[in-house]
DNA sequence: TGACAAAAACCGACCAGACGGTATGATTAT
DNA sequence: ATAATCATACCGTCTGGTCGGTTTTTGTCA
């Protein structure tokens, strides 16, 4: 008789909590330590209860990856409107929203995880893609300068240090080069 | 009575053929799909051949990790030593290795495998690190100027959509952000 | 408003297959 | 003869998913 039979039932928390332990299981063991034992038990709730709320791993997947991708959308849109320069801001707001608080830790790798995992699993490969078409038609063309397009691989790969932490920069220096970005958009 | 008893006996080529098959199956599958027994069956050998050439799945990573970085560096020296040019000779190299012909199929998705991989496993992590330190070192010290950073950024950036498969980015069109981006390390 | 049926939320035991790894034996190379 | 190279059979554990049951919530109707 377990004693969540007894509290009030709150299905929605309990759904947030359940992405949240599956981001942070990805995030400490990798894809491959994903189980679904695993995420049930960092929730507190039991394997059953997972399985209501997503009917499947592949299931769970995709709910988080829209997650995240939905917050990330959330962030441009965000530093998109308050910016008033209009040249550019794709790109500024791109490269902000790297480093914005994400509700869930470690966000990067997270995201990393899931760039990887698409590449051979068809149906994430196919959300992120509508994903990012969506992001485009939404917030008008891209610059595609080589410069604008060097700007923004500037940024994925400032990303993709910062997941695998091999090359120590500082705090100050990644600000430093961040604003350097930042920076050059202004100069396209 | 299987005929690998019979075939003349040749370890390295049956080593070489585990670590290809690895290679293709994370490709694949992922690393979540990395199994002793995938990589045993592609290569055509039994599971016992495979653990008598790698002890552990873990050491079979490793191995194929120490492989393709061994690979880069030969590609990167190889760049630096035909390049007149001391000056930003690391960075170019540093991308154009990056389109280099590797002899694994799709080794920038291999290499992103490992790259996500080495942030919770922990000797891949020290592996990759000692490499990276060893690299610097041996090349001398790097341009640290944000410029020479954000080319080198944006070779990583580049090399990631190549991973995902997102942006459809044509073939002239990629080469055209290289040389970019090679020019531009003559600017520094 | 209250009874009550249906649906939603959740648990816990269980299963079939997959997986990493071991043990042992067969064959060849040195 | 000894070591190296492989195959085969096998084991304990883990994993994704199923199933039936229990409690709570919600909708309905008198």
């Amino acid at each position: 008789m377990n004693e969540n039979y007894r509290k009030k039932k709150q299905p929605e928390l309990v759904r947030a909590a359940l992405l949240e332990a599956a981001a942070e299981v990805i995030v400490e063991k990798g894809l491959s330590g994903l189980t679904l034992d695993a995420v049930a038990e960092r929730a507190g709730v039991s394997k059953g209860g997972l399985i209501h709320h997503f009917a499947s791993k592949q299931v769970l997947l995709e709910e988080l990856n829209r997650e995240i991708l939905g917050e990330y959308e959330n962030f441009i849109s965000g530093y998109i409107a308050a910016d008033p320069e209009p040249r550019g801001s794709f790109i500024r707001a791109y490269i902000r929203s790297f480093f914005s608080q994400s509700k869930f830790k470690d966000a990067t790798k997270l995201f990393m995880a899931f760039t990887f995992e698409m590449s051979h699993n068809e149906p994430l490969h196919i959300l992120c893609g509508e994903w990012y078409a969506n992001l485009v038609e939404k917030h008008g063309e891209m610059q595609n300068s080589p410069k604008a397009q060097m700007i923004q691989y500037a940024a994925d790969g400032l990303w993709m240090e910062e997941c695998t932490g091999l090359v120590s920069v500082s705090p100050a220096e990644r600000q430093a080069i961040v604003d350097y970005l930042i920076q050059q958009t202004y100069e396209l």
